[in-house]
DNA sequence: TTTTACCTTGACGTTAACGTCAAGGTAAAC
DNA sequence: GTTTACCTTGACGTTAACGTCAAGGTAAAA
């Protein structure tokens, strides 16, 4: 009741660049490399790099993006428009428009890759009647 | 019935780079980064590149070998084991295993791009999801 | 106190498959 | 003869996403 209500939190949930290397499987220097690129913005206690719960959950999504194949600038695009928090519609849509483009290229690659093993396994198919003589 | 065996052939069917380049819609720098790579190996007549109807062949390999995916590495490869006129069978069974591997590959890439569009269209539908209130 | 471990920045290296000049040679057409 | 077109080699640039040193700072443990 008379905890003043800028109490500072007891659970501070700060993290080493260690930590975070360790808990998502990624290099420090990838930690490091996603500071420059603007991905993720952690303080410092001295020369230390000490990141947030938001820096883990930014680099969090920094990983999912990378694994359906957005580039690091894409995703460092859309996790600024979520920065904005005005107009939480627009940047909904704008991520939407994103998903759905990136999912027709993938549809896209999926024909090519089924065309390719089509084409791969004619081939096959052929050199195998070729040893049987 | 009195032509020399060794006779000329009459329709010596070389092409210039410009020929090449034009026919497979590669450019001239390409076709040069082909021979320097060892996939290529054109005469010369002074300066200029004379490419004969095996380079034509093997370029069409290349560029086969490209749209399923191989690296120009990987095509070298198999186009130098073509070149080793002895041991056919061998030849073909090299090249048969590689194709197939490929096919492995592609086919885990097909898993992981169905696995990246199922993620986004779920994504898509929580964030329509959240449009909708 | 020295070792050990972890942290920092900075700068250059890597890979693939060419692109892009630069600087010049040749050759046919006008 | 000069313009136009095409050819040559050589060398450096590009892109992405980090990897790999180098050289040094700090701090806790032995």
């Amino acid at each position: 009741m008379d905890v003043p209500a800028d109490a500072a939190p007891f659970i501070p949930q700060v993290f080493t660049i260690s930590d975070l290397s360790a808990e998502f499987d990624v290099t420090t220097r990838t930690l490091r490399f996603y500071e420059a690129k603007g991905l993720l913005e952690p303080k410092r206690r001295g020369q230390t790099r000490l990141y947030s719960r938001r820096d883990r959950a930014r680099l969090k999504l920094v990983l999912q993006g990378k694994r359906v194949g957005f580039s690091l600038s894409d995703i460092k695009e859309m996790l600024d428009l979520y920065d904005l928090k005005d107009g939480q519609t627009t940047q909904l849509n704008v991520s939407l428009n994103r998903f759905r483009e990136r999912i027709s290229d993938l549809q896209r690659q999926k024909i090519d890759i089924e065309e390719a093993i089509a084409d791969l396994t004619r081939t096959c198919e052929i050199i195998q009647g070729m040893l049987k003589e």
